[in-house]
DNA sequence: GCCATGGGTTGAGCCAGCGCAAACTTCCGC
DNA sequence: GCGGAAGTTTGCGCTGGCTCAACCCATGGC
């Protein structure tokens, strides 16, 4: 794999604070690869190899618990980093990273990590802020599913999803990757059948045009609307 | 307030990795507090002046909702730090700290952390992998709301509280601070009515004894088995 | 161009857990 | 030692969302 272009990921907050020959370096220790739409980037509990960065696509993070069940944590956008569990202090992956997309990562290994942070310790820096808004995202999902209810909790979803993965299209803004109906209902701890009966609703009220895998919020005001209101202001 | 004992401290994942000196430098930098009982460290919203650790006592994290509903995100045990917002890059406190129980903590400037952690770089890696153990505990909350039942959950916070926070009384594991059917309800996204009639039921089977914001565990692993238990095995 | 497969929709019934309400108990301040 | 506040228990009715089940539709592999 030949090395990357610098340019390409200076300005990302992960190598915020480091000159361009420091980038250099770093990038020289990674090697770049694809994962087709539905391959495994890496597997829950499999040995934490290596950490990521995504280039390019989208890749969900989703966990397995001992009974079967799924949960999706997150999707990855490009640009932000993934599978950082060595920087955490953990041995295996805790999750599974599949490509809900056709993706391009770039891959250190993560052996390289103790080095490369302490020749740059503004990558542990940026790092600890990227961990930490995670972690806020994840406080605010415990929020959510405490306090609300379903349609609200499949509003917010959205909302979020819009914004971190929305591309402008002629209705509307449209989740910019394959996603089912299941798939939101393992990010918002429900059944795929309660998912499809609140999106058929909507797409009755107008609010969203959908498809297979494919979601265009036409009103996102209005959906955000509804995932703030309280519950009984129906 | 005096200087803080380093040998009190030399010994928290927090300060690993550093010599004596350095750790009685960086204490230097912080300030000793008492909190009573139900009094406040910091509040949600309010400007991120001081970060913490805690060397005594309990101190309980929580979120009010824009409607005003309560969900407890944590509670803290001595040697953990809290309130590390300013190096998650936020300005402002995601969550109130009350004291849950009279407590001693250390406090140290928010304008101290960049300083600290640009001569003492292992800070960073330490906080990062305490940030990233929370973030580990945030998902599996996440997980346990979406595919567990009521029963099940108060049952693995018990466990996870006992682990924590547990001290050995006679007849079992006795949660070591002051904690109300409402904190549980909570922590596990349901009402205080429900903790109470299950608290209640597993009184009657013997598995806990309980009074006033008092919980003893007498038989954990029959909790432990009631958590990991599939729904229907009942 | 056909068909198998994976996704989506929709109906019917049921129940875990919530909301409301009322009573009881323990603790604490005065 | 009295009174009130805070925490707890328990009953009852209701319902949001789950389960089970059947069916439809688009897509992509051959």
């Amino acid at each position: 794999m030949a090395t990357v272009d610098p340019s390409l990921v200076a300005d990302l907050p992960m190598f915020a604070g480091l000159s361009s020959e420091e980038l250099g370096e770093i990038l020289r220790e990674a090697r770049s690869a694809r994962f087709t739409r539905n391959s495994e980037v890496f597997s829950q509990g499999e040995d934490a190899h290596s950490f990521f960065l995504l280039l390019n696509g989208h890749v969900r993070a989703s966990k397995t618990t001992p009974t079967g069940e799924q949960v999706v944590m997150r999707y990855v956008s490009p640009g932000e980093v993934f599978g950082v569990a060595p920087a955490m202090g953990l041995r295996q992956y805790p999750a599974t990273a599949t490509a809900a997309d056709d993706s391009v990562v770039l891959a250190w290994p993560s052996a390289a990590w103790p080095r490369l942070v302490a020749k740059f310790p503004a990558l542990a820096t940026n790092t600890l802020q990227a961990v930490g808004s995670r972690l806020q995202e994840s406080f605010t999902r415990v929020v959510e599913m405490s306090t609300e209810q379903v349609e609200q909790r499949v509003a917010h979803t959205l909302v979020r999803l819009a914004r971190q993965s929305g591309r402008q299209v002629e209705r509307g803004v449209e989740i910019d990757f394959p996603i089912s109906r299941q798939d939101i209902a393992q990010m918002t701890g429900t059944t795929l059948h309660t998912v499809s009966r609140i999106l058929s609703g909507w797409e009755q009220a107008g609010l969203i045009e959908s498809g297979r895998q494919r979601i265009v919020l036409c009103e996102p005001q209005k959906i955000y609307a509804l995932a703030e209101q309280k519950p009984d202001e129906a």
